[in-house]
DNA sequence: CCTTTTTGAGACAGTATTGTTTCATATCTT
DNA sequence: AAGATATGAAACAATACTGTCTCAAAAAGG
């Protein structure tokens, strides 16, 4: 039925581009087509303008975090436990947050971005504040702040495990560390 | 000696850019220019290349950062006060920040431009250090995490300001609150 | 007041990128 | 195998921005 060349192209390209923009969002879609190692006629047949690419990029990434969140969602996890989880499944794919983060002021994105963003902002705002109703979370910190902070840290070990400067496992447990008991000494 | 002309046009171009590349760092010379109220050739006259340009506001950017840390050095303030007082300082100065952690991808800076950086960055690691021999800060949590959450914070805080989300004060307190005791509760 | 210097406006060439189009070739589907 | 379709290469126009230059006017300094 679909055209196998077809698809093969559209991987490759999203692929590319990612990897390409997500180090220099000002490549040229030149640089894009010749990572993907495809001619740059077949990059404009596919997206027939760079926001177009990136938002395929940008979609893809929020639907890619929407997946790892969903089977959180239909679990019965709850407030802390949830958010711990969901460090957890997150982390791994940090980098899309980090791109998301990155061309958030280049382009102006649709409402379908925007609605797939917002959906997943809520969700988590939702866990928060059920956590603080169940008093596991501290009551005295706007929600949207604590969805702000959750937001940069991920970030923040994003660029930890890009640059190479901390394996991993450790970042995880540091990032759920520093987010639940802070940076002060447990014995202070 | 010198001619007023020349201060007052510099002046309003570092202004200018600042306020037009924060927003959009993609954003043209000639964007600049009218922001500055100023002809497009003074701007060339002034900063020869746009990479010159961007650097100028870099280098203000992380003198200000830097005049804003050294009464905190000269001071006998260590560790965690130490820490504590850098937040409220930097605060204000926040999207300064966010500046440079923007451009940062954007333009490849010379050594002058990183030793400023970097020497903000030490003084910081050095304070933690200090507060972790002090047994005052966490010593399981690497400082160049925690720098890095610091940095990422205040980036945070930068936002949620700039969005008019909450109020300066408030954003204090709860950045505080947060690096220091995380987000848990404090009766859990 | 007179000289020097900066400025703004505009024209200008150079360059890079975007997006389109064509056509022969290669690859797919059936 | 045959027809349909995607692809790569290349040429192409359009655009936008960069950086340079000139010149008259305005503003500074002594």
């Amino acid at each position: 039925m679909t055209d196998r060349r077809i698809q093969k192209s559209n991987r490759a390209l999203l692929d590319a581009s990612f990897q390409v923009l997500l180090k220099n969002p000002h490549a040229s879609l030149s640089e894009v087509a010749k990572q993907a190692e495809v001619g740059r006629a077949t990059l404009y047949r596919h997206f027939p303008t760079r926001e177009n690419l990136i938002k395929a990029i940008a979609i893809e990434s929020l639907q890619l975090i929407k997946n790892s969140m969903t089977p959180i969602v239909t679990s019965d996890l709850q407030g802390k436990a949830a958010i711990h989880r969901m460090v957890k499944v997150l982390l791994p794919i940090a980098d899309r947050f980090h791109f998301l983060q990155m061309i958030w002021t280049l382009v102006e994105f649709d409402q379908q971005v925007w609605r797939l963003y917002e959906e997943q902002m809520a969700t988590i705002k939702c866990w928060i504040l059920q956590g603080q109703r169940q008093g596991v979370l501290n009551p005295d910190l706007a929600a949207d702040w604590i969805v702000s902070v959750l937001d940069s840290m991920l970030y923040s070990a994003s660029w930890i495990i890009a640059n190479n400067m901390m394996e991993t496992t450790q970042i995880e447990q540091q990032l759920l560390q520093t987010l639940f008991e802070g940076i002060q000494s447990n014995e202070a």
